[in-house]
DNA sequence: AGCGATTATATCGTGTGCGATCTATCTAGT
DNA sequence: ACTAGATAGATCGCACACGATATAATCGCT
């Protein structure tokens, strides 16, 4: 016997986090951004500044994917690359004031989301700490 | 006020997305399979032998990620890809006597995935229910 | 029967993700 | 001060995803 796609809770993931990236899209298409580019933008308006390596943390990506998303939202001038002059192994990520400036346009998106998905503030944060209690028992955070 | 990446449901779905299939790849690495490649699989061995857009429909993929990823599947000998007789627009996929055998190759996947959620049989189906919920009203499945 | 509209799949270009590896810089221990 | 090892990013190759578009087959309507 074989569990069937709506069995698996994997799939649950897969198929919603596709549908979540989807329901997105009319809202960043008009401002230019993708999906992850949006969230580099959350954890940089959360706190600028940071590394790459500390990005990478946050969203839970490596150099690999993050360089290359970095040069491209660094070629449409929403942020700017520069090596630490204490480590300058380290590279400093900062929004530039067409990054800062995003926050109030993307403003609206959060809201929108919630309405999409049918939820109340209360529904969506308790299934948000399920699911990233799951993912800490998946794949710990790095240190 | 914006909200941290840990706060957001859509974060916590987008990382434990990744995490799942972080867990599953030490399980299907051994099998030379990726998840996606797994998922199809899975469909085909609950029901054999169908068409491009039936998988589809059942992963939620379209024709243009589905095309290239079951030339590859086709190209590993896992399954075979075929015009139907009745209606030549139609791709039939079947499985190979080597794909049909993948299913007990595999059988130990979903109990070892369990155990590393960390999770009860209950709880897996109650969270699953509850993200499926939620993707269908971010995109409502097509007829 | 003929033909425009519809349907099923394929193709192309771009943007992630990630394993493996490379390079430059820094740190520690002698 | 010097060098082995560690650390931070970058690079490369491959496999998804998906919007836009192309192609071929079928359907519907007269």
């Amino acid at each position: 016997m074989t569990l069937t796609l709506p069995d698996m809770l994997c799939f649950s993931l897969y198929s919603a986090n596709h549908a979540m990236q989807a329901a997105y899209k009319p809202l960043l298409d008009p401002l230019g951004l993708t999906y992850p580019q949006y969230l580099v933008l959350t954890a940089l308006w959360q706190q600028d500044g940071q590394t790459v390596g500390t990005l990478g943390r946050a969203l839970r990506l490596e150099s690999n994917t993050l360089t290359p998303l970095l040069k491209r939202m660094e070629g449409q001038g929403l942020i700017t690359r520069s090596r630490d002059k204490a480590d300058e192994r380290q590279v400093l990520i900062a929004l530039t004031p067409e990054g800062r400036a995003m926050q109030s346009r993307a403003a609206h998106v959060p809201a929108c989301l919630l309405d999409r998905a049918g939820l109340t503030v209360d529904q969506a944060s308790a299934l948000r700490d399920t699911i990233a209690a799951l993912r800490e028992r998946l794949v710990p955070a790095r240190p």
